[in-house]
DNA sequence: CCAACCTATGTGTATTGTACACATATATAC
DNA sequence: GTATATATGTGTACAATACACATAGGTTGG
């Protein structure tokens, strides 16, 4: 494999850097600031890295996050144009972000310290031995 | 379901807040530094989020990250104790991390909003209609 | 000497978050 | 009345990681 560049098999995963479990926090989040429902949703959470985000993923998420009892739904149908279902955060549903964005406060001291060893500085050398360095 | 307090579904699935592929360019990182091997690759990882990383994941993602070019190993048998299998990283490889490292750059930006309409001050007015914020 | 233990690598399978493909229904515009 | 935008949904696939378990070499101590 030749360095450099990327090969053909690299390209095609691509880098996709966005923690796991980000969605159900950006729908929160969202919905924290105002009352919303799928389709809308779809457009936010684009800001967030969600470019192309599949409706029936986001769908699917959001009835699971009302099983969970995070959000509330109920139907608007009063407007013109297909039903809307309406969702609303839970005071569980705060709860939860509160919870989730304190931990996502310590994702990004680890994701400092593998900056700060990327970017050069060696943070350290609490590596008992390394003689292994070259053979 | 109560406010406040997460409920015990909630506790269960627990918070888990790290970017997906996290793993690779934590060990091309690591090797990067000094050529290493799966066993001591498994204390360092923790450092960056791998708290009780389990080993098969591990030698599994090095096995895979050979295949794919981004590292070489061969077997280290001069010395006492079992065989451990070396890995060093390729200039693929070092290819492979300077591309991820460009990528979460944009997802730090992405984290950033995220912290920035947490903790309050609503990034901007954007929203074109915003009539369902109360029914 | 052999049992217990640490080191070290590995396989098989499950789980989970999201992706992809596709289906359906309601209104409005032409 | 059919094309289009809006809106919600199901079935299935996939990839990263988790979990459970297996194996083997070497060292230590009774």
């Amino acid at each position: 494999m030749e360095a450099g560049v990327l090969s053909k098999e690299e390209k095609k995963r691509e880098v996709e850097v966005r923690p796991r479990n980000w969605l159900v926090p950006v729908i929160l989040l969202t919905l924290r600031e105002w009352n919303s429902y799928g389709y809308e949703l779809m457009e936010r959470t684009a800001a967030f890295g969600f470019e192309a985000m599949n409706p029936g993923t986001l769908y699917r998420t959001l009835r699971q996050m009302e099983k969970d009892g995070v959000v509330e739904s109920k139907w608007e149908t009063s407007r013109g144009g297909p039903a809307r279902r309406m969702y609303t955060i839970t005071d569980a549903g705060e709860a939860y972000l509160d919870f989730w964005a304190e931990a996502l406060e310590q994702y990004r001291r680890n994701m400092d310290a593998f900056f700060r060893l990327y970017t050069g500085r060696p943070l350290m050398n609490n590596k008992n031995d390394k003689e292994e360095e070259n053979e």
